[in-house]
RNA sequence: GCGCCCGUAGCUCAGUCCGGAUAGAGCGUCAGCCUCCGGAGCUGAAGGUCCCGCGUUCGAAUCGCGGCGGGCGCACCA
């Protein structure tokens, strides 16, 4: 009975083979044993330069000393051969049938590991509708998560709700001062898709609305003086509570965050718990971290300069803040108010279970029927997730437990590094430093839009906004709630249906219930794979036509790859082969460059995960992805199945397109990607 | 001013962490491929001062230094 082997037991053998070898030799041990792939199949499947480094030391071409690591290595199990090549790499030839053998069995169960990692993502304003910037960021996360779960860690994802901030209060003011909003129930009506009692109503429901009212009352902040005391007035009443005006923003707040949810649930995107800012103020959070920051000397109250009144975070010590003009952050203003840095660093806290305190919890089902997507078209592990929210009072007493992370990720974009550098500064002063650097910002590029798409949203959605003249100069604009520009995401997932509705009516006789699935699967791979394939530095310059595209390096192209291996197997089946040589074993030779180039890509794949995770650069799942299909369809299109007569070769084929299909079926589940029926 | 990110084919990007084999892919252009598991596919061609300079090295797209161009930060906003 041979050993089941993986690519990464094969490499850490060869490894530790070299080490020994080496230290045979000439007793030296080498520092790092680098493996890399070779530029193609016939060099070999593990390539080693770790002769060129010892050429200088021993003073020996590196095309001998390889060539001594070669005759003197013992051969781990799965390693046919090791031969050198090129100007001296030595190189390691896979026993291909052992290793179909193996990825042919079941997976085995990833290792179980301690801690548990809480990702926090999305964290969109409940103010306004979601654009696809704001998409990135959850997508970005949601993969993080999913990746890190399928490497056996446990995780917690949190979606952070400034429900009590300044966006929300400016809409609030919107809506009483241009809307003719009174009540509550006002907004509730709204909600529910009725008008607002001036009779404004938008077909996509409240939040679209909201996102005219939230540009419209910058707009007037900029030219009217007196309407900024608005803001300032409703953030009052929201703190006081127990006022209609508090109670408006709490519907408002709830009913936008309801629209979010459903728009990330019909991307397949769910999420553990919902922490509410207004509960982090019931709490009284802050007042446990400020006593926590005061005891610690790190948070003092200037008596003078133009920090007069405030009490700041002296960072002018720190080394990593060393060159700033001026390093120390304001958390308590002069007139008693707390910043969001303050609010963060107590939320951080928390999370790592620090801060001796902790939320009521209630479970909370969101309204899926948000008025830009039904609730049918929500993803159903999304709607059968638990999803639970931070509560005002009691909660419920059974609830799992929250927080107390050992290492949090937050999903936020580049522009918030200097905040999250203040925050994790925070946890150092108080004495956490473990924690400190395990509070991880992963950070990522915006999108933008190209004058161009911002020219063609004004088209397609007859949207009335017009670029500044500078804007027009520039490369691309920053998309913007406050200016009422963006790529809303819900507009962009119906463009993504009417297209991929249209694709499937020009390949098959009538529109039926699975083919509305599948043109939901298609539009939804699109979307993720376009803003998962990018590096996480690169910005991306929205463009319609690059989103909208379904051909080449899409996700549409992965998906068509999974249904074809689906179509060869149900025809195996329609034809009575499937079962045909399935059970004697499979011969040992005759594995091909193609067949074998699909088992390697798919016996990367942990390794690949690992990697991801490691750089935080998740692109390279999406790229690998990609790869594998290109590496199926190159295969399909030469090597055919159902019809070839020879039974043993068409067990070797089939053995691999099963390969493949698991393999891509897992990417495609660590990328989000649906898997349509059929295409 | 200081800090971070980006600069690779006409366009959009991999490759840079950890230097190594002919610098890859998609789109676009051009030329082919359906009696065959459905062409959202496949095959091929053309297309490159890897932003510039200097340095380190047997070897640099990759490392270091200095520039240039673009973006983003450095609030009693978030």
């Amino acid at each position: 009975m041979n050993r089941a082997l993986s690519l990464e037991g094969i490499r850490s053998d060869v490894a530790t083979a070299m080490r020994e070898a080496a230290g045979r030799l000439w007793g030296a041990p080498l520092d790092r044993v680098v493996l890399e792939r070779p530029p193609a199949l016939a060099m070999g499947d593990l390539a080693s330069p770790v002769a060129f480094d010892l050429a200088k030391a021993l003073r020996k071409a590196p095309r001998a000393i390889a060539g001594d690591l070669a005759t003197t290595i013992t051969l781990p199990d799965g390693v046919r051969e090791a031969r050198v090549e090129g100007g001296g790499y030595l190189n390691f030839f896979l026993d291909r049938g052992r290793l179909v053998e193996s990825m042919l069995a079941e997976e085995p169960a990833p290792p179980e590991r301690a801690g548990k990692i809480v990702v926090e993502h999305t964290n969109i304003n409940p103010n306004k509708a979601a654009h696809i910037g704001h998409l990135r960021n959850a997508a970005l996360g949601d993969v993080l998560a999913r990746t890190l779960t399928f490497l056996g860690h446990r995780v917690e994802v949190q979606n952070y709700l400034d429900d009590t901030g300044v966006q929300v209060a400016d809409v609030v003011a919107g809506l009483q001062h241009g809307n003719g909003v009174r009540s509550a129930d006002d907004v509730r009506r709204a909600a529910k898709g009725g008008p607002l009692p001036d009779g404004a109503s938008h077909p996509r429901g409240l939040a679209y609305l909201c996102w005219d009212v939230y540009a419209d009352i910058a707009k007037l902040y900029e030219e009217n003086e007196e309407a900024r005391n608005w803001r300032t007035e409703v953030l009052h009443a929201i703190e006081a509570g127990d006022n209609e005006t508090a109670r408006i923003a709490e519907v408002l707040a709830e009913a936008i965050v309801s629209a979010h949810l459903a728009t990330m649930g019909r991307l397949g995107i769910a999420y553990d718990l919902l922490p509410r800012e207004s509960d982090i103020l019931r709490k009284h959070f802050w007042s446990r971290a400020f006593e926590l920051l005061k005891r610690s000397g790190a948070v003092v109250f200037e008596e003078e300069g133009k920090h007069s009144g405030c009490w700041v975070l002296r960072l002018s010590e720190s080394t990593e803040f060393a060159g700033m003009e001026e390093p120390d952050k304001i958390l308590v203003r002069s007139n008693g108010t707390i910043t969001y840095t303050a609010k963060d660093i107590a939320y951080q806290l928390w999370k790592f279970g620090l801060l001796g305190a902790d939320f009521d919890y209630e479970p909370f089902r969101p309204d899926w029927n948000s008025g830009a997507v039904r609730e049918e078209e929500i993803a159903r592990e999304v709607r059968e997730h638990p999803l639970w929210r931070t509560a005002h009072s009691g909660g419920v007493s059974n609830h799992p437990e929250f927080g107390r992370a050992t290492t949090v990720i937050n999903v936020i974009d580049v522009r918030q590094s200097y905040l999250q550098k203040v925050v994790r500064e925070g946890l150092r002063v108080l004495g956490f430093p473990d924690e400190a650097g395990k509070s991880v910002h992963f950070s990522y590029e915006m999108v933008a839009l190209t004058p161009q798409a911002a020219r063609e949203l004004a088209e397609k959605f007859e949207e009335e906004y017009r670029l500044s003249p500078e804007d027009e100069k520039k490369p691309f604009v920053e998309m913007s709630g406050r200016k009422g520009l963006g790529v809303k995401i819900d507009d962009l997932v119906e463009l993504l249906l009417e297209r991929s509705r249209r694709e499937i009516a020009a390949r098959r006789e009538g529109a039926d219930a699975a083919a509305e699935e599948d043109a939901r699967a298609i539009a939804v791979g699109a979307l993720r794979y376009f803003l998962l394939k990018f590096g996480r530095n690169k910005l991306i310059a929205f463009d319609f036509d690059e989103a909208l595209n379904f051909e080449g390096d899409t996700g549409p192209y992965l998906q068509y790859s999974l249904v074809r291996a689906d179509n060869i197997f149900r025809k195996l089946e329609e034809r009575g082969l499937a079962a045909a040589g399935a059970t004697e074993p499979l011969p040992r030779e005759g594995w091909d460059d193609d067949l074998w180039a699909l088992t390697l890509d798919a016996a990367a794949i942990p390794e690949v995960a690992e990697r991801a995770v490691d750089s935080l650069e998740l692109s390279t799942i999406a790229r690998h992805a990609f790869g594998l299909a290109q590496a199926f369809n190159h295969f399909y299109h030469r090597q055919p199945i159902v019809n070839e007569k020879d039974p043993v070769v068409r067990a070797r084929r089939l053995a691999v397109a099963k390969i493949f299909r698991r393999a891509m079926s897992r990417l495609l589940g660590l990328l989000g990607i649906p898997e349509p029926g059929r295409m």
